[in-house]
DNA sequence: ACAATAAATGAACGCGGTACATTTATTCCC
DNA sequence: GGGAATAAATGTACCGCGTTCATTTATTGT
């Protein structure tokens, strides 16, 4: 919003013509099979370039993830305090995973078994878990009062994202006859939140 | 338990004293700063002996755990078929954590902050986590008569494990007196498999 | 034309992990 | 004791990821 001393150089950035080479060249000799190298020299840049856009290599996986990052943190601040912390959880997600286009999915979700990512989608998918982790224990703990540490709310935290991740993962797996995302992963929250909801009567 | 042809060398093997030369370095210069050339330097060994030993440098930090594997799957497979599906789950875990003792627990869970290893040890801790989903998916399956694939089972195994997890780190994090490791466990799966029960009434 | 800014590059390095051929120690058997 | 047989241990070479940092190059406002 701030309007900063504009001077510099850019009008040319790379970072699109890499994350095209890098979708290309995925589907053809699947993630494992392309080297950052064989990127770059898609995309017509050096090496170096990549690193100045994506801190590794897994990050490209997950751009429009990252891009849409806080939605449901956004989500969650924004549903009147009276309503119950495991509903108001629930209804984020909802809300969240409601409008999401199947483009804007990220290709580590949706072209696994084509890109052949299952093992690195896991590992470098596990930093957004963690991240999305201490939202919820954050939103947890200031709705109940109890402090982040407590196991009730880092298990109920734990307990959504994997309740969530398996929708992901089910949906994604399904074909494309599916039903949308936003009622996979609702009814597999529906059970956890249920779950969870006696131990969050806050005050 | 088969006995099969012996003659070879045995007898000498670097394999502990490997698993002594990393937790010393682990603890002296943190998981990231120890390399694993530093390891067979100190073990007195060649670098290429210990990927005899070891798939990888994150492995070491689950040596206890991966001696134990099969723990949860063994009692799973030993409770009554009439016990309710989340019941059958909650015991399991409940019976696999509760005579566990201190020395037998991961340094990945029990050393973490003096090792610094906070993201190795997810990322080296998911593998096993995944692992364990598998073994809860089939379970799930096989006691509702649902495809592994489906939803909710899918849900029930992640929800579970992020809740056990949720507990390991919570037990962890607490101070030297702490409640046993089972409580915390038990106190976290209450309300995964409250929630889930009405999921998985098995005819 | 010139200075400021940032994108792009290049080179070197450390580390994890793989592959594979080779050496060395130990045990069984004659 | 003198071999085979077996497996542990070694050495070497290699690849890819990621980091660091100094340098070049293109673009923009003044």
């Amino acid at each position: 919003m701030a309007e900063q001393p504009r001077r510099g150089r850019p009008v040319a950035s790379s970072r699109s013509t890499l994350e095209d080479a890098a979708a290309e060249l995925f589907l053809e000799r699947t993630y494992a099979g392309t080297s950052v190298s064989d990127i770059t020299q898609r995309a017509g840049v050096s090496r170096s370039t990549f690193f100045n856009y994506f801190s590794s290599k897994s990050d490209v996986l997950w751009v429009t993830y990252d891009e849409s990052i806080g939605r449901v943190a956004a989500r969650l601040a924004a549903i009147p305090p009276d309503v119950p912390a495991m509903t108001a959880v629930r209804r984020a997600f909802a809300e969240a995973t409601g409008p999401i286009e199947s483009d804007r999915v990220p290709w580590a979700v949706t072209q696994r078994e084509l890109m052949g990512t299952t093992e690195e989608l896991q590992a470098s998918g596990l930093a957004r878990f963690m991240e999305q982790a201490a939202v919820l224990r954050r939103f947890l703990a200031g709705r109940t009062g109890m402090p982040t540490e407590d196991v009730g709310v880092q298990a109920a935290a734990f307990a959504v994202l994997g309740a969530v991740a398996a929708a992901a993962g089910a949906w994604a797996g399904a074909g494309v006859t599916r039903a949308p995302l936003h009622t996979y992963v609702d009814s597999a929250l529906a059970p956890v939140c249920d779950g969870f909801a006696p131990v969050f009567l806050s005050s």
